[in-house]
DNA sequence: TTGGAAAGTCAACATAGCTGACATAAAATC
DNA sequence: GATTTTATGTCAGCTATGTTGACTTTCCAA
């Protein structure tokens, strides 16, 4: 692995390139992604359900009806994990599984009324965070942001991030 | 909490504050960081450590001498949670944990050299990641990226991470 | 000299990931 | 029609990493 040295290469400067600036990048990725999950993990203490609960809600909110293996590809984790999150989330009526109409092997999720509201509740915190930092940076600070973020994305996760709804882009 | 319609303030447009921007946004760092950590954990699995290990050696790494205090507060664990982690790297010689010349209580914690050997090891398969990004990006995006991230943290960690060595800032 | 800070330790617990094995139902294929 | 594959669910057990609470030791500083 190379050591780093920057170097200039095809006549531009590649000074953001440097083992310096992409260490600092590595930090702000900890930091932001700590303070990101900060707020929706207090709300979710007052109710019995963790940050596997809330990545679970939000992907059924944005997909509405979207099976259990979608989802599993989108969580990147085991179905028994997902399974254990799900079942309660069922159970508690926040959550609804739909036999599928044209291949009833299927479960297709949506969310419930009361699923709908912690979903909001939940989301209200994560965006008011978010909503503030992109304004302090700005229009084409948060086009670089998405950019970066993109790039950095396993191909296969990248383009279902792609896909998903986006009705100002 | 507002409904997240975007309106014109200040004769600006303000698109990229629309809810859906803003979840776009909440996508892109759950996805970019679950690839963000996703070469460091493969790595880690062929050692007895995990992604709490990783952490502790990159910030001692980053700051050589740091005590235990200083450590806890960036990695915003409690002292039992790091002890367990730090507790296996000084019995496995990866870090030394010296006592304070001014102040006994303090231990100021250092990689040694097996344990810089795997701290590169970690943090070079971490930048590839981050330097194809940057590079598929370009500097501006990448400036944008830095800002959001760092309008998004906690400002006592702000701080912390402003103040951490940066060559080329 | 005493109070409090820094550090370390022990015990018990929770969350959320994992593997492996197995069951059921339904679709798809031979 | 029989067989195989797919989608899902479930049980058991393990691991990593976080938590709280209680306690001790060391030692700086008022």
């Amino acid at each position: 692995m190379a050591a780093g040295s920057p170097g200039t290469q095809g006549g531009e400067s590649l000074l953001f390139l440097t083992d310096e600036q992409l260490r600092k990048g590595i930090e702000a990725m900890f930091f932001a992604y700590r303070a990101f999950t900060a707020d929706p993990d207090r709300i979710l203490e007052n109710y019995e359900y963790g940050r596997a609960h809330h990545r679970a809600i939000h992907f059924i909110n944005r997909q509405p009806g979207l099976t259990v293996n979608t989802l599993l590809t989108m969580l990147g984790v085991t179905k028994q994990s997902l399974n254990r999150v799900l079942r309660t989330l069922v159970e508690d009526g926040l959550v609804e599984s739909r036999v599928g109409r044209r291949d009833k092997r299927e479960r297709h999720l949506h969310l419930t009324e009361k699923g709908a509201m912690l979903e909001r509740e939940l989301s209200d915190a994560q965006r008011a965070r978010m909503r503030a930092a992109y304004r302090a940076a700005g229009p084409a600070a948060v086009a670089g942001f998405r950019q970066v973020l993109e790039a950095m994305m396993d191909p296969d996760i990248r383009r279902h991030y792609q896909s998903m709804k986006d009705h100002t882009a």
